[in-house]
Order: structure tokens, then sequence, then C-alpha cells
DNA sequence: ACCGAATGAATGTCAGACAATTAAATGCAC
DNA sequence: GTGCATTTAATTGTCTGACATTCATTCGGT
């Protein structure tokens, strides 16, 4: 990444240039701390601290024992949705960037998975579809668990359009949003529109349709938005 | 993360969920490592090896000196897109994912961002996409500089819908398959289909005609993914 | 041929030292 | 008192050496 500075940085950044070059690939060791610290010149704690460096980003997975090592990491899609996600909430969380244009991006992206999640839906997604908007209906739901189930009912219609690359790019752009979601308070009245919301997009699927599926992204983009300045309105006038 | 085994990785996980849950804003400073191992009953060493994960993750930044210390990082988008590219381009290398997948990926996500780039698109952005058309056209280019100006105009597509939130989604998914598309040889005559394609798109942009920009990306789609199978299939015979 | 114990190689952790850096305090001339 | 050079103290960066822990391999006994 930065040229000068921290050897252990330095390191890593050496050892992570080679894995994205190919030179090392997935499940090849990489030599001992000792090997490696004697390579660089260095102590064997610097090479450590690359070595968590590398570790931390998923890059490589290390083993205790005789035939244990670092090895270069296969990084599955779980993995690496798992850090989409963190970096995603924290990157809206310490941007000041509205609501607005988080749920613009948000809804973009997810109305790209229409078309594909129409074609491509199986029974058993559209039940968990169905079964989330069950959920969502039980009255005595807490406002965390609503988002909750709001996102996994996301997650299965992202998952609908049947490309891990897409499930996994839009993991972060639905997940990250859940702590700005979860500033918003729900009023009954609000969940039956945003049930009445799924349900259509359900629908819409189930007909295979898209139009009808972007045309619900699109009212449930409007409707979050509004909810959101609302929130917002009520915040600033209690302030005031 | 996870749970069990390596003292380093808890402590990292601690203190990252305390920055997730906003416990430490950007800017807080954290206790120096000696007081640090002294709270969690470790030594510095393995302290240090936390921090370091949380570094490499550009949660927080360290400071030498008397007023240093690690302070929790302010996540810009750059680091943030930067991330997202390491992870997207080994998460491709990785996995193998067809072309075809990820290509669908790709450009079911660009063409999210075609209504937006239409309604928003500034004279700054329409020139940038007609220099790369230009330098696209020039004969003795290679194929990595053709490669690297179609990563260009496409990231000067996304930046076109004017929000960041989409253009740092995106990074991943156009630059992530640099080294898919440097696969590819073009031909003289692929190139020329090619930037007729981009032709298409920036005026598209300029008439501000979501359709056509759309479309336009549909054919990219369709004969990148044709280019592709072009050179798959070439590549099988010359080995059988 | 089988099973258990020793071996050795590797990572994980610790303690202590010194170098390097930097802000703040200190001291001194004017 | 002000301004500037110097010292000081706090903190990270690096090194060394030690021991604990884990685990595949090897060796021995039966």
């Amino acid at each position: 990444m930065k040229n000068p500075a921290d050897l252990s940085a330095r390191i890593a950044s050496d050892v992570r240039a080679s894995i994205m070059a190919g030179r090392l690939i997935v499940g090849d060791r990489l030599p001992s701390e000792a090997e490696l610290a004697e390579q660089f010149g260095v102590s064997r704690s610097t090479v450590r601290e690359a070595l968590k460096r590398l570790a931390a980003q998923s890059l490589i997975r290390t083993q205790r024992g005789a035939a244990g090592g670092a090895f270069v990491n296969h990084l599955s899609f779980e993995d690496a949705k798992a850090q989409q996600v963190t970096t995603a909430t924290l990157l809206l969380s310490m941007n000041a960037i509205s609501f607005d244009v988080a749920c613009e991006a948000r809804f973009a992206l997810e109305r790209a998975c229409a078309p594909l999640a129409a074609a491509r839906r199986t029974e058993d997604q559209l039940a968990r579809l169905r079964s989330e908007i069950g959920r969502q209906s039980q009255p005595g739901l807490t406002d965390e668990d609503f988002c909750a189930s709001d996102v996994a009912f996301h997650r299965a219609l992202v998952d609908g359009a049947g490309n891990p690359v897409l499930s996994y790019q839009l993991a972060g752009a639905v997940e990250g949003m859940l702590p700005l979601m979860n500033m918003i308070t729900f009023t009954a009245r609000n969940r039956v529109q945003i049930v009445n919301l799924h349900s259509r997009i359900a629908e819409g699927l189930t007909r295979r349709d898209t139009v009808a599926v972007e045309a619900a992204l699109h009212g449930l983009e409007d409707y979050t938005r509004t909810l959101a300045r609302d929130v917002l309105a009520a915040r600033e006038a209690a302030r005031g």
C-alpha cells in the first residue's frame, strides 16, 4: 500500500503483492516466521506483525504444530462478505453521508438484481421471502427485530438473482445500512406499508414480473426516505 | 469475528466491536500499548499484534512520539475503495468463478448507475469519457493499457451517477475484474467494436437517454462475454 | 503389524531492553 | 515577559531470548 516507514507494513505489502500477482497461490505455505525474518533481515516480532496484518484481511491463515505455518488462504464468499459489511458499515457511519445518498445507492443496486431474480428465483427463495413477510407482520416485534427481518428479506431477494458475485457486492449495501435503519422508529402504520411493499415484491417475483418488482422497490425507496425525513424532522423539532 | 484461540485476534475483535458500536468514535485515542496490555492482561507484543490487525483494516492509525498512540481512523472512501478492490480481485481469482457470472454481476451493477448518471452527468465527466475513448482508439496501445483505459472509462461512467456510495461499491465490481479482462487479447477489430459501444454510452449520457445507455451496456456485456468465450475456446483448441 | 511415547518443528505468548520520534516543559538570554 | 534552544517524558517501533503449546512424524516396545 504505502512505501516508507513501518517495516511490518512493508513486509505485509510485499507478501500481499505476491499473492495478488499469483506468485503465491491458494494453499501455498509461506516460509516459517524465522525464515521470513532472515530473508527480510528483521526480527521475528516484526514478521509476526506483518503476518497478522495479512491475517486480518483473510489473506493468510496460520496453523500451529509440526506441519504448521502460514498458508495462503482461500478467500471464501463468506469471509469477503463479512469484510464488506464491516467496511460498508463504518464507511456510512463515519462520513456524514446523508441517509438519502445511502438509500439511493442501496436501492439502485437492489433494482439491478430484479431482472435476474425474476428470471431465476426458486420456490425455496419465494418461501424465504414469504416467511420474513410473515415475521414482519407479528405485532410484538421490536424495531431491531423488524429491521433484522427486513435485512433477511432483502438478502433473500438478492440471493434470488442466483449470482454469488452479486450477493457478495450487495451484502455491504444492504447490511451496512442496518445501523442507519435502526435509527428509525417504526410505527404500526409504517410497518403495514412496508410489509405491503414487500408483498408486492414477492408477488412480482412469483409472477416473474421484473417491472412490478422494480416499481415496488422504487416505492420502498421513496417510502424509506420519507420515513427517514420525518424522523429527522421530529428530532429537529424536539431539539428546537 | 471468531471466539476462541489467538489472544491478539480476540483483542482486535473487542476493539473492533467498540468502534462499530460507537463506543469509540473517530479521532478517539486508544490507551497506550502498555495500558492495553495491562487491561487485557497480556503482553505488549500481543497487544501490538492486535493493533496491527486493526491497522490493516484502516480502523486505526498510529502516531509515534509524546502525544502519539493509536487513534480511531476516519475511514475515507479512498481507503474503503482500495480494500474493496483488493478483496474483490482476490475473490474473483480464487473462487473458480466463471467469467460469465462475474461479467453479469458487473454489468448489472453498472446499469444500475445509468439512470442517475444520465440525470446528473457533468460536462467534465463527459469530457473524461470522450478522452478515454480517444485513448482507446490509438493504434499502438498494449492490451494492458487498453484495459486500463477501459477501467477508467467505466469509473467515469459510475462517478457520473454523483453518488459516492455507489462509486465505492462499484469500484470492486469494475476494477476487481481487471485481471480477468487482461486475460483477453484484443484484436484491432475487437477494439473498434468496444470503442463503438463506448461511444454509444457517451452519446446516450450526453442526450440524458437512460434507455440508450442501458442498451449499450447490455451490448457491451454480450460482446465481452462473446470475446471471453472465444478466448477460452481458442485456448482449449490449442491444448487439445 | 499395531499402538503409545518421545521428538522436533512450528506458532503463540511473554519479559525486558533499546532506538526513534515527538509534544511539552524547562531554562536561558535578551 | 518573549523567543528560542534544550531537556524531558511518553509513546511507538524494533530486537533478543526465552518458554508454552500444538501436532505430524518417528521411534520403540510388544
